[in-house]
DNA sequence: GATACGTGGAA
DNA sequence: TTTCCAAGTAT
C-alpha cells in the first residue's frame, strides 16, 4: 500500500463512522437528482440547494420533464440560488439526455463532460457519487484537504485541474467502492473539519499526519486567488436586478420598466446585452422576457 | 491563465 | 463595515 492510500483510508474509515445525513446520499436517489444537486452545489453553500433541489425535483423528476418546457422556467424557478446560466445549462443537459441518452443520465466522464454546464468537478461527481465509478472527484474542499494534509500548505492556490486530479488520484483504492468513500470523506473532512478559516484540526483523522500540523502551520504565502470585485454597483448586480424583475412577472416587461432598474443607464444596457447574449433573456421589441 | 459570472451568511 | 467564502464552468 502507499502512502497516498494509506491516508485515502484514513479518510474512508473516519467518513465511513458517521457523516451529515445529505438528501443526495439517501438510498435510491437518482443520477437525475445527483446531477441537479451538483449543478445547484456549484458555489453555492449545502444549505441553500437543499430546499431548492426538494423543490425542483418535485416539479421535474426526470431529465425528459425538465427538456418538456421552455429553458426560461428553469431559470424562473431557480429563484434566488445565483448564477442563473446554471439553470439555462441545467436545461440544456436535460435536453440532450433525454434525445441523445434516453433520458438516462450517462454514466461516462467524457459523455458527462459533453453536456453543458459540466466541467471536470461535476463530470466525475456524478459518475463517482451517482454510479459508483473509480475516478478522482475534486472540489475546492478536497484541493485545500490536499493541499494542507499532503503539501503542508496552508491554502490550495489556484487549481490545476491536470495536476489536483492526478494528486487524487494516488489516494483512491483500487476498490470502486473504497474509492466512493474517499471522494465523499475528503469533501466531508474539507467542508466540517478542514475548514477554510478555522479548521478544528483536534477532530481530524489526518491529525497525526498532515504534513501541515507536522510543519507548524505555516502562514500560506503562494499565490491566491484574486479577490473579486465589489457586488454592490457591479454588473453582476445589475444583471440580477433586471432577471429578477422577468422571472417575477408572467408577462414580456417593457424596456421602460427595466429602465427604473438602475440609474446609470449605459451599465444598464449593457447588463441587459450581456444577459441576451448569454441566452438568459429575450427581446422582442420593446419588451424582455425569460427564453 | 485571467476574468466574468449571483447571492447570502459568517467572521 | 468590509472581506471572505461557498460541491465551478466557460471563454
Amino acid at each position: 500500500m502507499t502512502p497516498g492510500t494509506a491516508i485515502g483510508e484514513r479518510i474512508a474509515a473516519w467518513y465511513a463512522t458517521g457523516h451529515r445525513d445529505l438528501p443526495w446520499r439517501r438510498p435510491g436517489f437518482t443520477a437525475w437528482g445527483t446531477l441537479v444537486s451538483e449543478f445547484m452545489l456549484q458555489q453555492t453553500p449545502v444549505s441553500r440547494v437543499i430546499p431548492a433541489l426538494e423543490r425542483w425535483l418535485t416539479r421535474w423528476p426526470t431529465p425528459a420533464d425538465l427538456a418538456n418546457v421552455p429553458p426560461g422556467e428553469a431559470v424562473r424557478a431557480w429563484e434566488r440560488l445565483g448564477y442563473p446560466r446554471r439553470a439555462l445549462n441545467l436545461h440544456g443537459a436535460a435536453t440532450a439526455i433525454a434525445e441523445r441518452h434516453g433520458n438516462e443520465v450517462p454514466s461516462d466522464v467524457d459523455a458527462l463532460l459533453a453536456l453543458p454546464g459540466v466541467g471536470p468537478y461535476t463530470a466525475r461527481a456524478v459518475a463517482a457519487f451517482a454510479y459508483g465509478i473509480r475516478t478522482p472527484v475534486v472540489d475546492t474542499n478536497v484541493r485545500r484537504v490536499l493541499a494542507r494534509a499532503m503539501r503542508g500548505q496552508g491554502a490550495a492556490g489556484p487549481a490545476r485541474t491536470a495536476v489536483d486530479l492526478a494528486e487524487m488520484e494516488a489516494l483512491l483504492p483500487a476498490d470502486p467502492a473504497r474509492a466512493r468513500l474517499v471522494n465523499a470523506g475528503t469533501m466531508e473532512l474539507g467542508q466540517t473539519v478542514c475548514t477554510a478559516r478555522t479548521p478544528r484540526c483536534d477532530e481530524c483523522p489526518l491529525a497525526a499526519v498532515c504534513a501541515w500540523r507536522a510543519a507548524g502551520y505555516p502562514r500560506y504565502a503562494g499565490p491566491r486567488a484574486p479577490v473579486q470585485k465589489r457586488y454592490e454597483g457591479s454588473d453582476r448586480q445589475v444583471r440580477g436586478l433586471v432577471l429578477r424583475e422577468l422571472r417575477g412577472s408572467d408577462i414580456p416587461v417593457p424596456v421602460e420598466v427595466i429602465a427604473g432598474l438602475w440609474a446609470d443607464a449605459a451599465q444598464l444596457a449593457r447588463a441587459v446585452e450581456g444577459l441576451l447574449r448569454d441566452g438568459l433573456v429575450e427581446r422582442e421589441g420593446d419588451e424582455l422576457r425569460l427564453p
